[in-house]
DNA sequence: CCTGAAATCAATCCATA
DNA sequence: TATGGATTGATTTCAGG
């Protein structure tokens, strides 16, 4: 997949305001309109745009708790079978499997400290998980969705 | 902040798809366009909306890599320092302070594994970072952005 | 909250480099 | 292969009810 400097841009114009029209986008990265939207629609069937989101305050929705968790899981647990499992809770909006002692972090989100706690409780009852390690957030430094374009891109200015 | 059962559909068809219509929106919650637009507006008025944004496949812009760092820092150290000082470094996407051993829990992006060792090596050198332990994301099992409604919401269907 | 009208935008086609 | 401009239908935006 290759991206040009005008797909970083127009990426770039759409990370931070994903409702901007094809005109606007068009004169800060320096192309007509129709240049835009089919560069958009390129980008979009090789994927490198998988779709465009709302940036919503979690605690707004009453989502006023998060909490990182640890899974230890029992000898050969796929990485598949984990995840299958964990997304059959909503409260776990992020999961990967990590190199280190522990199998997998989950970053689950909930109402409140209770709820973390019950969630923990209805993970840890997963059949193939040992031990959970848990970590509740304090407060939240940086959340940025993504760099498009810095010093140290693969794709420099 | 009270947000009603429609502005929660509103907010859940934005975060589904936000360069939808508000003719889309208002068809799916059962409001006129006009309508729509009002609470939008409103909504981000009010902060629950912060903004729109692009859904990007981070592999494609070249960040092919992802690491989550446990921060262990000097006597006192406050979440303000650790933030503005992780800020500098552009490859952190998300920071928190939490419980438990580590004071701290940065997630960041890089082009290789290479990249991640520059960026730990880095963060290190802050001058309250005591010691780090890292771990290198091996497969991204589950990344939701949030999840709008479901059964243990605090804002019930 | 809805309707309706004017301004703006999206989507497409075609000519061009 | 990619762009810019023009056209048409849809959408946004704001007035008034």
């Amino acid at each position: 997949m290759e991206l040009d400097r005008l797909d970083r841009d127009i990426i770039g114009a759409l990370v931070e305001d994903a409702r901007a029209t094809y005109a606007e986008i068009g004169q800060r990265v320096g192309l007509s309109a129709s240049a835009v939207k089919r560069r958009v629609d390129r980008l979009r069937d090789r994927g490198a745009i998988t779709g465009f989101t709302a940036r919503v305050e979690p605690a707004a929705l009453g989502w006023t708790t998060e909490a990182y968790v640890e899974l230890f899981c029992a000898g050969k647990t796929s990485p598949p079978e984990i995840g299958v499992a964990v997304a059959r809770h909503p409260e776990v909006v992020s999961a990967c499997t990590i190199t280190g002692e522990a199998d997998a972090l989950l970053h689950i989100r909930a109402t409140d400290v209770r709820h973390v706690e019950r969630v923990i409780e209805r993970i840890a009852a997963e059949p193939f998980v040992v031990r959970t390690k848990s970590s509740i957030v304090l407060s939240r430094l940086i959340d940025t969705p993504l760099i498009v374009t810095h010093n140290e891109s693969p794709f420099p200015p």
